[in-house]
DNA sequence: GTGCCTTTGAAGGGT
DNA sequence: ACCCTTCAAAGGCAC
């Protein structure tokens, strides 16, 4: 992320805090963490700290009562008493926290984003009622994935949002077979993300992630309420319920592949875009009267653009501290494991370029037409192929000031960039708001400050490419 | 019912 | 190191 360059001058936030910053930060969140919870700063890295601290003295109590061993258990016996001690507060506030979105939606509020802070909302968890075996050993659970399953239509919650919403989504019971393929140190936590010794030298600065509430509380710990689901967890879709009856006559191996079918996604963290449409986008949709989210996303990312450093520290540093917990979480993830779940379009894309004359690369090739830019009329589905020319990259895209800056040094026009030649599939009588005549907000004013549709500008646009285009806009007006 | 569209950023694999 | 691909959210739309 070109935006963020080094040497912001900003008391502790002054860190770069573009990606590869971020990455830079992100590896020294131990020693880092470590720093804030010694310095006693008032961070969410402390009140995780705390917690986490609390919930590992309760679990170990729960097992015993045995002491931290080793020489760590002064510093922790430390954060124990802080931690309970804010646990204890918090356990019987006067006040919930607000949830965090709605202090996002509100523009006023958003400066207060990190007041309360990130994990305080683990505390929340806290306040699920106890199942009626809690305390008990625990009992074998149901599938989770219907009785807690979130109301379809309940959009997912980002991490952040997730722990500090007073409602958090319910957890399948078997969030991840990762898991079961470790080596478990206690089944007990079958259900969840072991931490294997391996794993614990992973985190040296971080309690064991299983202290983790949204794992304390799971049902397979005695003396902790219901499992919490964590909001990156997200039951497989279909229909693979099936009676236990019918499960007793798989096969193994059939039992295998349906397990491997049945394994819940654990979503990647939002990054900071994600994160900032999250929060802005029922604000375009209600200023805007779009729906179509691929507008929305057109104007969210001319807004994200148009947004100060500040502004998006903000979210960068939400999108690292999403990741910092994700990590924490699930230790073993990889992005690379939900590969080909969402689609499987890796492999059969790449057979459709090379063997389907129909396909938009080829068509493209076909037809003479810019690769990056130009309409592909020939395509049945696709409007526009290919966005970025290979070598040609992303734009550099520096902080624009307004919306004629959103070209870059050294990168294509802004008429040259791809987003414009959605122009007749979202117009700009369509992006404007017609109740609004007058954008309320500035980044909105630029947002839709969009050229008028027309042929991409000479010379990159072909002769062919504009009469697609014009062929496109009579469809569209038609 | 399924996949596309559209955006930026992160991550992993390949070269 | 660089490039490419995929996924993350969202909801209308096309097939």
């Amino acid at each position: 992320m070109p935006q963020l360059d080094s040497g912001g001058g900003g008391a502790g936030g002054g860190d770069d805090l573009g990606a590869p910053d971020e990455l830079l930060a992100f590896q020294d969140e131990g020693e880092e963490q470590d720093d804030k919870i010694r310095d006693s700063a008032a961070g969410p890295e402390r009140d995780l700290a705390e917690l986490k601290s609390s919930l590992v003295n309760e679990s170990e109590g729960a097992a015993g009562g045995a002491g931290i061993p080793g020489a760590g258990a002064g510093a922790l016996g430390e954060a124990e008493a802080l931690g309970r001690e804010h646990a204890a507060q918090r356990l019987f506030p006067d006040k919930l926290p607000e949830p965090l979105e709605d202090g996002l939606k509100a523009p006023e509020c958003t400066s207060g984003m990190y007041k309360e802070t990130v994990y305080s909302a683990f505390n929340l968890l806290m306040h699920y009622p106890p199942p009626s075996g809690a305390g008990q050993h625990p009992q074998p659970q149901p599938p989770l994935h219907k009785a807690n399953q979130p109301p379809h239509g309940v959009p997912q919650l980002s991490l952040y949002e997730h722990f500090n919403s007073p409602h958090p989504t319910p957890a399948p019971a078997d969030i991840s077979q990762k898991q079961v393929h470790r080596p478990l140190q206690t089944p007990d936590l079958s259900g969840f993300y072991s931490l294997t010794s391996g794993s614990m030298g992973q985190l040296p600065h971080t309690v064991s992630w299983f202290t983790h509430p949204s794992l304390m509380l799971g049902s397979s710990v005695p003396g902790h309420p219901a499992a919490i689901p964590h909001p990156a967890i997200v039951p497989p879709s279909g229909k693979q319920e099936l009676q236990s009856f019918d499960r007793n006559l798989k096969t193994q191996a059939e039992s295998k592949a349906e397990k491997e079918a049945k394994k819940p996604t654990i979503k990647k963290p939002l990054n900071a875009f994600m994160l900032y449409m999250k929060e802005m986008r029922a604000k375009v949709i209600a200023e805007c009267t779009l729906k179509e989210s691929a507008a929305i996303n057109q104007i969210l990312g001319r807004r994200w653009h148009a947004l100060s450093r500040e502004e998006q520290a903000k979210y960068y540093e939400l999108a690292r501290k999403e990741r910092q917990l994700h990590m924490q979480l699930y230790p073993g993830w990889s992005a690379r494991d939900n590969y080909g779940k969402k689609k499987r379009r890796s492999r059969e894309k790449h057979q459709e370029s090379t063997t389907d004359p129909g396909s938009p690369k080829k068509c493209r090739a076909r037809f003479g037409l810019n690769q990056q830019t130009d309409w592909c009329g020939p395509c049945r589905r696709k409007k526009k192929c290919i966005r970025y020319l290979p070598g040609e990259g992303r734009c550099p895209s520096p902080v624009p000031s307004d919306d004629s800056a959103l070209g870059c040094p050294g990168s294509p026009a802004p008429q040259d960039s791809p987003s414009y030649h959605l122009l007749p599939r979202f117009p700009t009588e369509l992006l404007a708001s017609p109740a609004e005549p007058a954008p309320t907000s500035p980044g909105l004013s630029t947002a839709l400050s969009l050229p008028t549709p027309g042929p991409p500008q000479a010379p990159r646009s072909t002769l062919q490419s504009t009469q697609v285009q014009q062929q496109e806009s009579q469809r569209q007006v038609a």
